[in-house]
DNA sequence: AGTGCTATGATAGACGGGTTCTTTTGTCTA
DNA sequence: TAGACAAAAGAACCCGTCTATCATAGCACT
């Protein structure tokens, strides 16, 4: 097969050996040169930097990974990457990242295909990362039975806890009584859910919390109703609602674009927000594409749980070993979907 | 300094020798085991299999990155990840990467900091990337100066052209007359226009489509608003446009989020869209969040660039050399925004 | 017995950066 | 001028994978 050129006249990138030649020094004194360290002659050092200049000498990763074992970037596998969920994960991620002066080896799965942990931990481990963050949207067929690799930090963003792998995520739950809780005190009973497709662990923890805190009031759920999170999806089930239940007093959506159809839905049924029906939503990701938010919500502080995801994986000093299952609380952002509830 | 041990007790990991002393061979056939050679005992190959098993074996990133000068992996620079342009950056590149079985190295630059082109190349040179992609969503102070390192592909993402490194971007100005000519067609000429923040490459020319397409009619272009790409800025520039320019026609908002905001607006101002004034956008990036969303845009194939992006930047077999500007268009999504106007 | 094949080992080298040890060179002092 | 000492620079080797030889043993077939 067609070896890069290992001559000197070939497109080989310039290797500390050569600027060595060139400025006619040893390539261990190149070495001290690069690295800034002292008992170099300052006309050496200005001829050495000369040379690396002049031939666009740059470290290679490779030789400085082989041998120092580190390659100062974290793997991040997700199936999806414009859905909000991972996004978000994205964006709290680079910048734990960046805090710590490292990149991020991004792999995007097949949106299609069956997602496996082991396939998605035997790609990561394939590449230069120095920990496994596996973002687990949809329950994946071998969670239970996945044994993460030995030697290096593996973290899977999810709300399920694991015996041997940590887990860290938003309180998908936790969001989930914050809402109803924040109904319940205005005076609501008849909460109408609007989830988003079942196969979502988002969607299975959010839904569990509503069923919860109805239950523990001792009022009996009504069936919940299936969206895909998009605000069309939200519109005909809230269409669905208006028209076929006329006790409800509150709609409990998903998420923001779902709740944020729903409202579009209640109002062309001639219900008035929040003063028939209230809605909440889960995200607060609606500001940049409405004008005049007002839908209350759960807002997540996704740079912390991006920041506690990375330290998880790219354990800092000895902070390596026990497992642990890390749920962050969101904040309740009270706006004007909400209000008592006509008697 | 600690130095990772080299023994075998300690948690360095696993590598072909030690396989090899394990299952009582020879490194070498170690290796023909692991790259599927022939010319191995059946019962040795097993032997040597489950003895990779056992110790947990993957045989070294960086081993094999120094050997064949490759890291299957390409840089990707963008200075903030949940724009919407950056996000769809992302997502096409990381589809181009996936189909050429490679990974994205993802550096997020500070979202406050300068960004200058030499930085942003210097920081992903050090990293394992076969090729760099810098997102310039605004202009960098050194583009005009700017020399990339020779002996890596690279590529900048925008729409302006330069002399040495291959730049590749949506049609941010050809949009704008696609949407115009539309808005010409159906009989408009007081178009006004709303646009994101001046410094940014999109809305330059998105806004010079939109100023140049009025003046080849010889249509004088009323003084564009700037909005900060949200709904909420289009809201108040809606809101302003209503109230002071009566003989408007139109609102071509340069992306979906403001013309989104500025529908909203007009219809507080008791205007009809689209019988009393039309209004497009950009991006088709409602869809998830507007329930019913009849707002006519253009839409870019994301994907597409994607893949030019990718390949330009890695070329694959002997297409490198020249430095091109490739621009893709867009296409023209008529929904019901749009509308002959009121005479 | 000779030929040809397969399986395996031994050894070495390329790749590039960094560390350690050693040698050379230079300067200062007695 | 000799000895001490520090600065400067070089030589060797390691990290792990892969390949390229070459050697050797075993086996089957003619």
């Amino acid at each position: 097969m067609a070896r890069r050129p290992s001559n000197d006249t070939g497109t080989r990138p310039v290797s500390m050996a050569d600027v060595a030649r060139a400025a006619g020094v040893s390539q261990q004194t190149v070495s001290r040169v690069a690295n800034g360290l002292p008992n170099v002659n300052k006309q050496t050092r200005q001829r050495v930097q000369a040379a690396m200049q002049e031939l666009g000498f740059r470290p290679s990763y490779a030789g400085r990974s082989l041998r120092d074992g580190r390659y100062h970037s974290v793997g991040l596998c997700v199936n999806d990457v414009t859905k909000f969920g991972n996004l978000s994960m994205i964006d709290g991620i680079a910048s734990a990242a960046r805090e710590h002066n490292c990149a991020i080896t991004l792999v995007e799965m097949s949106k299609t295909e069956e997602f496996s942990l082991a396939e998605a931990t035997r790609r990561m481990a394939a590449l230069p990362v120095d920990g496994i963050i596996i973002g687990m949207s949809r329950m994946a067929p071998d969670f239970e039975t996945f044994d993460p690799l030995p030697g290096i930090g593996t973290v899977i963003v999810t709300m399920y806890a694991h015996p041997r792998v940590t887990t860290v995520d938003s309180d998908h739950y936790g969001c989930s009584l914050l809402l109803m809780n924040h109904l319940f005190e205005l005076g609501h009973e008849q909460i109408r859910y609007i989830g988003g497709p079942s196969f979502s662990v988002d969607e299975q923890f959010r839904r569990a919390g509503w069923q919860d805190a109805l239950e523990r009031r001792h009022i009996k759920p009504q069936t919940p109703l299936e969206g895909d999170w998009s605000a069309n999806s939200g519109y005909e089930a809230g269409r669905y609602l208006a028209e076929h239940d006329r006790t409800m007093t509150a709609i409990y959506a998903a998420n923001d674009q779902m709740a944020n159809g729903a409202i579009a839905a209640l109002r062309d049924s001639g219900l008035r927000v929040p003063e028939d029906v209230s809605v909440v939503g889960v995200d607060d990701s609606l500001d940049d594409f409405v004008a005049h938010n007002e839908l209350t919500t759960v807002r997540f502080d996704l740079h912390q749980r991006g920041r506690e995801v990375f330290e998880h994986a790219v354990p800092e000093a000895g902070t390596a070993g026990k497992t642990v299952a890390i749920r962050i609380p969101g904040q309740l952002i009270i706006r004007h979907s909400t209000a008592i509830p006509r008697s």
